[in-house]
DNA sequence: CAGTAACCCGAGCAATTTGATCGGGATTGG
DNA sequence: CCAATCCCGATCAAATTGCTCGGGTTACTG
């Protein structure tokens, strides 16, 4: 399991998704303007939540992606394991060589139990709580009125660039060594 | 909260420690040998435990690492923040601004409360919870006699190398989306 | 039918991170 | 003194992270 920033977009955005579905399809590019997600990024990241069966895409104009199936079928780690795909166990793939040494593999199991728990715990947090968590804190979602052609004169804001992994949100001092 | 490779080495290389410290400092080759993390790896991962004072070293010949307090006052989290020093929240740093949109920085509390619960589980396991698991897999433990000059006369495997990272180990498969 | 809104896709890019190597110190026990 | 060991910094290649670009393909609508 791994958990980055990576992971957090995609959870992000299908909050965000996930509290607007109502009216229809969601536009990437209004996730995108909401969030503050590159569009191109969010693409990458909705090909494989889809490629995975968490949404569903609707083509040509009005269309967007809806939630493949319900909220509170859809849990954060499968978000997350979506969009990070650990392919395969280098190291130990399985077997039991791990040459030498007097604990054989010792981290094999270690890492399989805490990570079990890990994903259990993500695994037990739905889409549907992030969303409730966020509607009882004051979230006023517009109903937006299905627009069907406004000339869509919005500034556009140019993002200032930043690259590179972990550049535009890292969680930070949130550990306080309670 | 970042939970990566670089994590896992740490934790791995803690329970090595852990399991051994009894019969005095263990040093930094021992643990490279037996956890095949390169000693240059180790040196910097465990500068930083020693910064966090979560090991004491002692110099000289004879020396090496012990824990810096009893094996159950030290977490996994205490370990894995140690290595992966999360330096500051880039996005919306505490404050509020974030630009327009509806959702002003919903993904800040959001995160906030997921990371606060991740850490919690993870302070919630002690290195010595993950040592009394590995002792009680059947792991026995030579108490080496405390060798004063032995002539190292082992092979010194030298280890295939392979840069980059995730390269050495990564759990796979464990998600078998139960 | 043309135009446009949206999804799709793959190549490529800069900054960072990951593990690792190397070369040199500083301490300290025997 | 000498060797074992911790310490430290520079540097490195590969991978990852977010992102841009440039094109598609599908489908609604006038």
């Amino acid at each position: 399991m791994r958990l980055t920033t990576k992971g957090r977009f995609a959870v992000t955005a299908m909050i965000d998704l996930a509290l607007r579905q109502q009216s229809g399809p969601v536009t990437l590019a209004a996730i995108s303007q909401r969030q503050q997600i590159s569009l191109s990024y969010l693409e990458q990241l909705f090909g494989k939540l889809r490629r995975h069966n968490l949404v569903e895409s609707t083509r040509g104009p009005g269309g967007g992606y809806s939630l493949g199936r319900k909220a509170d079928q859809i849990t954060v780690a499968d978000i997350i394991l979506s969009v990070d795909e650990p392919i395969d166990a280098t190291h130990c793939g399985g077997k039991e060589n791990c040459h030498g040494g007097d604990s054989r593999c010792m981290t094999h199991d270690l890492w399989a139990s805490l990570n079990a728990k890990m994903v259990e715990f993500l695994d037990s947090v739905s889409l549907q709580k992030l969303v409730d968590d966020q509607l009882s804190k004051g979230l006023v979602v517009e109903n937006k009125p299905a627009i069907k052609r406004a000339i869509s004169s919005v500034p556009v804001v140019k993002p200032i660039r930043i690259t590179g992994p972990n550049s535009v949100f890292e969680l930070g001092n949130v550990f306080a060594k309670s």
